[in-house]
DNA sequence: CTTCGGATGAGAACGTGGTTCTACTTCCGG
DNA sequence: CCGGAAGTAGAACCACGTTCTCATCCGAAG
């Protein structure tokens, strides 16, 4: 793919993820998408085989940035000493750029739910990547847990995200929830835990 | 509403489920649903304001047969002493269930994430009896528990639901992990537990 | 430098399917 | 028995993803 082709594609994520953002999923155009990006509309279908395999690279390449971002971000802040805390401030931070851009995170779940085998693809790495961060933040999880640990709370999270993005709570109710599910499956790992 | 009413209601939600169970919710016309239960499309509208007011019904109903099949089923056979197991069984069954009807079980995750309000209340209701079912499976888990952990379990089946749905796992790949959790979770309330 | 095939631009055209509308008929409470 | 609400059958509307047409452009081979 040429240089010139590299930029065309992006140019339609950029603005695929600029409409989203400003009037939602349900509301994006493909049309649009390719006025806004100046890229004709037949061409769009040329790099993206459908409208729903274009929302994956969207969203993907945005949730890329965004893990980029929380990942930066904490190494800049103190690791406090319990080791759930350190999730805990993690998932708040994800959540608070959920609150920040909702559209994209009504996105995110779109194409999390979607049957496209692309989108399928990009999903499972994304929840790879997502897991991977989490169980970088949880050292002292002993190897037998060090799969179920991040899958658990990563598959509370995208019920939250659900929960959130589909009106049935509140984002503050939603990270609550979330909170207590961490502190409950990392409180038998922690340091000042009574057991093990 | 009339008995007749009712039975028009029941008509159309009928259809609305054999034909989702046939050829799946993306091939759902409405003016099939309404030739198929007896019913004129205006008439169809006039009952439910929209297809995804329709499918929220249609799937709240498909769920409640469901619960109370597997509830029922429950109550026939011995109760195992530990208490994930009977969890993981009851989990199996509603496993063994959607793969019954896989289109049913896609059209759970679409009205789940829905944002269409009536759709929100009745994903919020069906949710809270599913974490109810659940609950009454773990009379062990302490009260300080009793919220998160039926939450929790529940979260992660939807998720390995979705994961499944969109063809990211195989069921049995999804039933694993899933009692995997369901074992972590629920392991310092059993009764053969080390702990507590 | 010329040439030619594949890629792109601009936008019309197509097809599907949710939703609404029309004109007529049926049902039912007062 | 009447009037209006509810229902029927189906056409009509319309939004939008997708495809098509054809003129133009670009870039690599010769």
């Amino acid at each position: 793919m040429s240089p010139r082709q590299l930029e065309r594609r992006k140019h339609l994520i950029d603005a695929a993820l600029t409409l989203v953002s400003e009037t939602g999923v349900e509301r994006l155009q493909m049309k649009q998408v390719s006025e806004r990006s100046g890229v004709a509309l037949g061409t769009t279908y040329r790099y993206f085989s459908s409208k729903d395999h274009l929302l994956a690279a969207a969203a993907s390449d945005w949730r890329a940035k965004l893990m980029d971002d929380l990942t930066a971000e904490l190494r800049g802040s103190v690791p406090p000493a319990r080791g759930s805390d350190r999730v805990v401030r993690f998932v708040r931070r994800g959540m608070r750029a959920f609150q920040r851009q909702p559209n994209l995170a009504r996105l995110l779940v779109t194409v999390t739910v979607s049957t496209d085998p692309f989108a399928s693809e990009v999903v499972d790495a994304m929840a790879a990547t997502g897991r991977a961060s989490l169980l970088a933040l949880m050292p002292d999880v002993p190897p037998a847990a060090r799969e179920v640990v991040p899958h658990l709370i990563d598959a509370a999270w995208q019920g939250e995200l659900v929960a959130w993005v589909t009106g049935r709570s509140t984002l503050s109710d939603a990270f609550a929830r979330l909170e207590e599910v961490i502190r409950l499956v990392l409180a038998p790992y922690s340091a000042g835990s009574m057991a093990v």
